[in-house]
DNA sequence: TTGACAGGTGACCAAATGGTCACATAACTT
DNA sequence: AAGTTATGTGACCATTTGGTCACCTGTCAA
């Protein structure tokens, strides 16, 4: 399997997708700590966390017997940069943008 | 099945991957002329190609009997604004520039 | 109008995936 | 030392997914 199969399979899961928005929220949790914010056993959770980590999405730090994790930004920005080049940045940039105000005024 | 969910999932298969890659080299191309540069059945690329349009990877503008397809980005940059905010768009970008000029050196 | 061309549908099967469990190891606490 | 806490492994099963095929509809050209 490639690197970047393995970056875009690991995305696939909804639940591996908010594995990354609560680290996206604060860094360097513990297993036992992201395994409290889902429904489902430590079994489930920590083979997520280990295809995310296969990925390069996570990065992970041993403190004793406990592990934490830090959300990669580096594999994200490359999906981008594989189908948005500078020009057309800009454009959907400023069209997400106005969508944006369009939805916040009354 | 909830819109990133199509996205995410339409982007986890490696020849619908390609096919992105293909209409991002040109866009407005009909159905055939991806066929063609796919080692697959017809039948095969025409679901690809409708699993991807039905996450809004893809556009397709019809022209008599022909199915012209175009490129979406809009998708590929909310997947980008969901976990890299500005701050960190600057490091990462500037991480990998940095990294692209020393692989390009000698 | 007859044939060739572009594309669509639903059934089908092999392979991959998500989730759980029994069992195991290593590190902190008292 | 003994118990508790944090994490790892491999087997297992239900569901989903990728790909093919037989068959069908609509469009263009001679």
């Amino acid at each position: 399997m490639t690197d970047d199969d393995r970056v875009f399979k690991a995305l696939a899961d909804p639940s591996r997708r908010f594995l990354l928005d609560l680290l996206f929220t604060r860094d360097g949790r513990t297993q036992s700590e992201l395994e409290s914010e889902l429904e489902m056993t430590r079994f489930g959770v920590a083979k997520h966390l280990k295809v995310l980590e296969e990925a390069g999405l996570v990065v992970v730090r041993r403190s004793g017997r406990e592990k934490l994790h830090f959300l990669n930004p580096v594999p994200i920005r490359q999906i981008h940069d594989r189908w948005i080049d500078k020009f057309t940045e800009h454009q959907v940039t400023a069209l997400i943008d106005l969508k944006r105000q369009l939805e916040e005024e009354p």
